[in-house]
DNA sequence: ACATAAAACCGATTGACGATCGGTTTTATG
DNA sequence: CATAAAACCGATCGTCAATCGGTTTTATGT
């Protein structure tokens, strides 16, 4: 899944503040970047058509919410980019761990195994 | 970091047999996908350009070689496509991380609390 | 030193794709 | 059913990977 830079924004607002139409973030964006009203639209419709939004008519506009949340959608992202060179599943996950770790310190490390405790032990 | 398939495949490529010049490159893919020598030559230009590889001339060819183990490319990857929507949180990028092993299996989960607590006594 | 083969380098082309936005069509609603 | 609002269409631009022909540079054997 490649992004360009205003579908990133879009997206990053729509976990803010969705649901939201066209207007409501192109009027949120016309203090950060000049893009027009279409522009927003078209890159909204870009996501949607990426699978990334649903969109349900309210009135005249469309409403644009995610499908997942932040972290599914950046746990998605973190997994595709490791698929692309590594196959094998133990491997992958050792390498999503140094990257996590490769300047983590002390307490976030502690932290994750916490984290990965309670997994293990919900699932049984 | 951008990467075509013909750059990923030549880093897969070398991570395996690295170091090696375009022709051996070429002579290798030649199987695998019709690519011309020239074309091999200006992916590998690309990688050395994007700051991937190092390269020192042996006779008439340059030796291409990755700067990074596979493993901490593929982690950077990750830290870079995670940066893109979660700045400094934490708890974010390990929520992220935790949703990225959505299907990790037990032996895989115990396998990598075994790397978190390794690598918690190594750090003191 | 110099000819030559080998490789590097240069430049042009093509194909995707994100960003952009003007103009037309569709549609919700007073 | 008129109209304003929004969706949709299509064209252009910029960037970048892939491609490769042609030229320049360079390593090396004689």
């Amino acid at each position: 899944m490649n992004l360009g830079e205003l579908e990133k924004s879009i997206l990053q607002y729509l976990w803010q503040y969705q649901p939201a139409d066209a207007k409501t973030v192109h009027g949120y964006f016309s203090e950060l970047r000049s893009s027009s009203l279409n522009t927003i639209q078209s890159a909204l419709d870009r996501l949607y058509k990426k699978g990334l939004l649903t969109r349900n008519k309210q009135g005249h506009a469309f409403q644009y919410q995610t499908l997942q949340s932040k972290e599914e959608f950046v746990g998605q992202l973190m997994n595709d980019v490791a698929a692309d060179f590594i196959s094998a599943e133990p491997d992958r996950l050792q390498a999503a761990f140094i990257s996590m770790t490769q300047n983590a310190d002390e307490d976030a490390l502690a932290n994750l195994e916490k984290l990965i405790q309670q997994r293990r032990s919900q699932q049984k």
